[in-house]
DNA sequence: CTTGACCTTAGAGTTGACTCTAATGTTTTA
DNA sequence: TAAAACATTAGAGTCAACTCTAAGGTCAAG
């Protein structure tokens, strides 16, 4: 059984987010110590590995819950389930990527419209094109 | 002069924002009516267009703010101050860019393994991936 | 002169995922 | 056995940019 910090340790999260888990319902210790230390089993490491994979995947800790549930009783959900989490989640990241990227080529064009240069900024081109509201842009 | 509604129109703003941005430091009514309402000028109509120019170039408030302090004295400034702004704008949706196309590539590497069909996750391949602790991610 | 639309303020609430604090209790190590 | 290291809790704070609320005051139209 593991310790808090030593969970932490094993998974890269902090303490205070295996806490935070916690409370929202993500992932409790199986066992406590006689002092009241909260102690890791080894499912609980599985399940910490679960939710630290699932983040660093993008999912949201919403979109966790949904999947801890899923992967506590697989017989009873199908793969439609987890497809249509995941799918979501892309669509947003996929409409996240396009407005980054609009953003990107106006900021470039900015930047390329504009000298740089120690001249002050009277006649600043990234200036004119905000001033224009943006319309230039 | 326009009331806080109208410029709220003009702007495509809403008048809580107009206010907030007062809070804020970013722009204020040059007048009030006897009664206390917020007027606006021409010049705080083009001011309240540069903000939402530069909003919407991705541009946070505290950028906005030096964006604003250099616009009213120019002959201060140089081109150099703007494009450093503008670049570390830049800079930041590169980044961000980066890490969301890392993402999409996860997920799309998580979905194309899955067969999304109504059978039951026993065997879910996106489950396994985020089980294995991504590492197959 | 009343109705209704609009405006005022200070201040609280929202979102998501932490992150930290304070006051106190437990375990480990030297 | 004493100190250091670690743990506990409830609850507040953080970030950014809004967004909303309550309790009123003002203004234009009919």
């Amino acid at each position: 059984m593991l310790k808090i910090s030593e969970l932490a340790e094993r998974t890269g999260l902090t303490p205070h987010t295996l806490r935070f888990y916690e409370k929202h319902g993500l992932l409790s210790a199986s066992e406590r110590s006689e002092g009241g230390y909260r102690l890791y089993s080894e499912q609980d490491i599985r399940r910490a590995d679960f939710i630290r994979a699932a983040r660093s995947s993008g999912f949201s800790l919403d979109d966790i819950s949904a999947l801890l549930s899923i992967r506590l009783d697989k017989q009873s959900h199908t793969c439609e389930e987890v497809t249509v989490i995941t799918r979501r989640k892309l669509d947003e990241v996929n409409r996240k990527l396009a407005e980054l990227k609009s953003l990107q080529r106006t900021l470039k064009t900015l930047l390329d419209s504009c000298c740089g240069g120690p001249e002050n900024a009277t006649h600043c081109s990234i200036m004119e094109a905000l001033d224009a509201g943006g319309r230039r842009v």
